[in-house]
DNA sequence: GCGGCGATTGACCGACGGGTCAAGGTGCTG
DNA sequence: CAGCACCTTGACCCGTCGGTCAATCGCCGC
């Protein structure tokens, strides 16, 4: 049974990274529900006691999928960040490197969608949007104070808009929805976040680009 | 047991409704997988096989409630939405009227953002999206002969986006991540949407709510 | 070679809940 | 009244699956 105060050996911290790969790899194709304990067991060829072993309940395994994954996510929009751009230009980069992380992680931010949030982690889930926004909302206030964004407008809202125009298009894009190159999507969100951020035409001869 | 040929009266179909509501109310509150069958039928006063008189499955009940709400918030928009205005302000009337509806129905909604697509119904959900997308699609299309938008942009791009927006900001206000009045919400939607579309500050003097 | 601990096994448990069924109304029509 | 179609009941069936457990193995330090 499991323990929290154990102490993992080499093999032991292999044998749980290969439980949570297989994991990853079922969820992604056939969803939470539909994937048994056993069959995570089976992928990684062992027993399915041994999955207690390392993890207390099948949730907590989702839970750490989940949170490896954000940080990921985090990390890629961290490179794509011109530390030195002015803020709106920040906001779309990483707006648009957010988009090119989910394509290029597709099949699990497809399976995160379909996962019914009952009970299950809920919260995990908005936790990490929520500290998502609030990372571009400080971005938004910069640039209201710089004055290219209008400043009576909420920065929360604003930033809220941005992650939800990434989620949404990024959605479109892996379902189907939107048939174009992964690099015209992310320019397009790039654009349309920009676009809807400025006032009014007060962004000509920035480029999200250059 | 179920069928298809088969004649309801009166009491038939009030009953049917009867299981609809009951089940609306403990799906809301509870989410669809932590509601039984058999609660459904508790909380309507009848015994648990009178339920597959009237449903084949559990999940047709689902999607009868899916196809319900759809069907009701369709003509919200249509009772917004001023045939004789411009095409974009048609647009946003649209988006503000979807996003007041869903405030309305927050519990309804909050739980089909969290029902899992594992399978149930899937496509059910998506298929609804999609044709609100083509609708929107339709008056960009108008708009950019009335080079109300840029031309050069993909209708169906701006379209998804426009419905994603709704999506997103209803979902935000009702998780409370948006403490504002709804109204707020809904006009901040209708200048995001616009600004969005507009390719630069064409639309002075056109208000959404005049 | 012995004790201890991590690692591993797979049979087993137990509840849970969707769906079935045979029986018994009730009310109309012929 | 007979027959039929709709309606209602609740005990029962039964597959599913997360989670448990006692036993065993193998490695390491003493």
């Amino acid at each position: 049974m499991y323990t929290t105060d154990r102490q993992l050996t080499d093999q032991g911290r292999e044998r749980k990274q290969q439980l949570l790969d297989c994991a990853q790899t079922l969820f992604t194709a056939r969803g939470y529900g539909a994937t048994r304990v056993v069959d995570i067991c089976d992928a990684a060829g062992v027993a399915k006691g041994l999955f207690y072993w390392y993890f207390p309940t099948k949730e907590t395994l989702f839970a750490e999928l989940v949170r490896s994954m954000r940080l990921r996510l985090r990390r890629a929009q961290a490179e794509a960040i011109d530390p030195t751009a002015d803020p709106l230009t920040r906001i779309c980069q990483g707006a648009e490197a957010s988009v090119r992380f989910m394509a290029a992680h597709a099949s699990f931010f497809a399976f995160l969608e379909n996962v019914g949030v009952e009970g299950i982690v809920a919260g995990l889930l908005n936790e990490g949007r929520d500290v998502h926004t609030r990372d571009v909302a400080a971005q938004v206030v910069e640039a209201q104070a710089l004055h290219l964004i209008d400043p009576d407008e909420d920065a929360a809202l604003l930033a809220s808009g941005v992650i939800g125009t990434v989620t949404h298009f990024s959605h479109a894009h892996r379902s189907g929805r939107i048939d174009l190159p992964i690099d015209s999507v992310a320019l397009f969100v790039g654009r349309w976040v920009r676009q809807a951020l400025v006032p009014e035409s007060s962004s000509r001869g920035i480029l999200t680009t250059p």
